[in-house]
DNA sequence: CAAAATAATGAAGTTCGTTCATTTTTGAAG
DNA sequence: CTTCAAAAATGAACGAACTTCATTATTTTG
């Protein structure tokens, strides 16, 4: 079921497929699919999870030896979550998902979106600390609110991407750089 | 019109006001609203142009002649953004108006919302450029990239600010206390 | 084998936002 | 005062797809 919606999203985008669509993709009824899901969103949500949870683990590679300068270090993080984002997912995908987890905050949907959101911020402030322990970071500053900064600033950057059809992967890499050469500048 | 709109949103929701009930709060027909107004969301928009319509003139008395100090400078800026947020709309309001703008971006509504947006970021760029102009920031900064991050940072946190019902205007404004102290000792 | 629990089914319901052919009002010209 | 064309207002009907849920089928248990 997951894997015949995600395709279907993908191809088609998260508002022309129809869950009839899906379901007879999936080859099961509409009722089933709806015994598994709750809603049209939480399938979103599922690939979602995919999502995140695979970009979780690479930056926890990258947290149990990061590179030894900051701008290198924030490059090694976030590269890896910008370049990850649309292996299963398309921006029409991401946009959906973030309206919904906007709109109906409440919603196990959104919940879980933003617990997501939630363990990749503590990993930006995990790497703050990190590099400040190895005397990288100025000590005179706060990891945890730093890396929430940094992590607002980026998803921000990350939610533009997102929005602009136009706006290519390496432009938005390169609008990183610039970031992380003011951070390593402030906190060098 | 609008102000049926804006005061049923306000007691009922957007989600829950009907077209119908605005065009009879306004003693007018269906038909006639849609002569005005293409969608429903673009009563919404009308409402939130309003509410930032109003932030950005008081942000430019801010801008005229800030206080002499970082922190003192973007609290005064920043406050008065937080703390006319609910003057108009309610966070349900605020929460649909993100949603929409961001699952469709390329609609009217989206594009002047997006345009508000950036307008309170130049904002805040321009503020930083003159704390720079009066040597207050170290100038080996650049002022537009650093109001952009402030801006972003801020911007996630009213964002958090709006998802979260139990949130309280003083949370959000002793959050960003403790964020401006930070650019305070990073800026200073 | 019986019977209870679990899973699958898919047709029907529901709900509003939106449309548009028709009617009404306006206001300028003769 | 009368015409008449342009502008505004009208509201009934439409459409579309997400969900629901009573019913049927399958699996597990005793």
């Amino acid at each position: 079921m997951l894997d015949s919606a995600a395709l279907l999203f993908r191809e088609q985008g998260y508002g022309v497929a129809r869950i009839e669509d899906i379901a007879a993709a999936a080859e099961v009824s509409v009722g089933t699919l709806y015994n598994y899901f709750g809603t049209k969103g939480d399938v979103l949500l599922a690939t979602v999870s995919m999502e995140v949870e695979e970009v979780l683990a690479q930056g926890d590679q990258v947290l149990a030896d990061p590179p030894p300068d900051i701008a290198d270090a924030l490059n090694a993080l976030i590269a890896g979550y910008y370049e990850h984002s649309l292996v299963y997912l398309t921006k029409e995908m991401w946009r959906t998902a973030m309206a919904l987890s906007i709109d109906a905050p409440d919603s196990p949907f959104a919940r879980r979106y933003t617990a997501l959101d939630a363990q990749l911020c503590n990993q930006v402030c995990a790497l703050v600390a990190r590099l400040q322990a190895m005397s990288c970071v100025r000590p005179d500053c706060d990891a945890k609110r730093l890396g929430a900064i940094i992590f607002n600033d980026l998803n921000a950057m990350f939610t533009e991407y997102v929005r602009e059809d136009a706006m290519a992967l390496t432009d938005l890499l390169g609008a990183m750089k610039l970031r992380h050469a003011t951070w390593a500048h402030l906190l060098g």
